[in-house]
DNA sequence: ACATAAATCCCTAAAAATGAGATTATTGTT
DNA sequence: AACAATAATCTCATTTTTAGGGATTTATGT
């Protein structure tokens, strides 16, 4: 209940880490019984967190988030070179398959969709702008490992091995690494139904400036629809997507350091 | 430079604000800079707001913001009543006008589009999701302002009393007060080329399940396109989305505090 | 492997956070 | 319009954290 002692920053933000899926709107007695906070530091966190517009508070109705998430989506939205170096790169895609293409951001441990086109109604494989994904298992994931440097790489696969054997990519850090060398030489990855079964995706690494990939181009395709050689045309066009929006975006940045 | 002296959560948060459009992208000796912060102070703060994902850094890059804006957003798109009961009512008006139709949440003071939809390309004045609008001038302003009791007005109209002025909604706050009585007296707000030159703005409250609009829906359309017959005609329908979308809202409320 | 820059650590005075209980706003109701 | 019930804020002494100079460690690029 209470694991952010002593520090205000952290505290004040873990009231935004209680809002989710199931459960969007919490009043202040909820959030006390939740976070283990006094009536009056909770009432000085959620004013705070309000007056930073991250929550909101319609009346009688408790709280939720606010409209600087908005706003801040919306920056980054309208900012993210690879957004808006990528989408023609998605459509392209989406034009040329009956699939769902995706742009997949890399922080850290975490990959999130941050953009996404599709030629074909497919609500259940759809993953919006915003929909986190797993980074143990799928063609994404793989494609942004795969092309680490030993030194980020190695402890990711500690840190996920559990996922990382339980698809199959081997018993040991060694035997995953291996297995991600094949990736890395391929210059793609596939991956059948990790995420979502009966689809299969392929997807590759996209660069900003340095040595690690940032994101990841991906196409997801209904499995019945494509056999060995489609893949191979398929991955040969997301290969090129990726590489395109690198280049993009590596010269853009060159291009901003200069000015 | 230092205005938020004495509260690490303020001035924790305080860093999110100086993301803006035109700087996205911050280094740590940028925002010690900037804020005032030392050092050590500064690089605790971000490794707090890294964790909690609201910040992200890119080697040799600066700091950005995270993804826990994107997936706060998604969170909110997917489960906003507004949006989802509101979406087929801005298509069905954008069906019927060359227009762009809007969804505009008020929190507190600010007003924000939520969701928008358009049948013409007018890139001048679009306002995709996330863009803040003024509350001093337009017609989804004023469409909210007059449906406001009036204990929630009167102060409204005081801290926003020179823009309204400026517009020539009256001098004082009781003339401003008497315009509002008469756009609540039709229904809805009409504005011409007050926030885009050429563009007419034609609105109507919305409301949850208490007295106060919680939103507004609102058809933009271009000066020339439109007589006073085409406007009444078009704020007929647009106050019946208003009322329907009200209604829809309404009743999810109750059946929400049933379950 | 090395040099350089970046991030974190250590520490104590000084300042802010905390929470119990009282107080004051805010709502909704008759 | 006055009132009751609820919600939010205030007060204040005590405890706890924060802040930041300077040293140190850790990354990063060559």
């Amino acid at each position: 209940m209470t694991e952010n002692a002593g520090n205000s920053l952290k505290r004040g933000l873990a009231i935004l880490e209680v809002f989710s899926e199931d459960r969007l709107e919490w009043t202040p007695e909820e959030l006390m019984e939740k976070l283990g906070y006094s009536r009056p530091t909770l009432y000085r966190y959620l004013k705070t967190l309000r007056e930073a517009g991250l929550l909101s508070s319609s009346a009688n109705a408790g709280f939720t988030l606010g409209p600087k998430v908005v706003e801040m989506d919306f920056l980054l939205r309208k900012s993210d070179a690879l957004i808006l170096n990528g989408q023609k790169h998605l459509k392209n895609l989406t034009e040329r398959y009956a699939c769902t293409a995706l742009l997949v951001r890399r922080y850290g441990d975490r990959i999130l969709c941050v953009a996404s086109e599709r030629s074909v109604a497919n609500p259940r494989s759809s993953y919006p702008r915003g929909r986190p994904m797993p980074l143990g298992r799928g063609a994404i994931a793989r494609s942004l490992m795969a092309f680490l440097p030993r030194r980020q790489l190695v402890p990711m696969i500690e840190r996920h091995m559990e996922d990382l054997r339980s698809i199959g990519l081997g018993n040991t850090v060694e035997e995953v690494h291996e297995s991600l060398r094949r990736v890395k030489r391929a210059g793609y990855a596939v991956a059948f139904g990790e995420v979502t079964p009966g689809v299969v995706g392929i997807a590759a690494p996209v660069y900003d400036a340095g040595r690690s990939p940032v994101a990841s181009v991906c196409v997801t395709i209904a499995g019945h629809l494509v056999n060995g050689n489609d893949i191979d045309e398929i991955s040969a066009h997301v290969r090129q997507a990726g590489r395109e929006i690198s280049e993009a975006l590596s010269l853009e940045r060159e291009n901003g350091k200069m000015a």
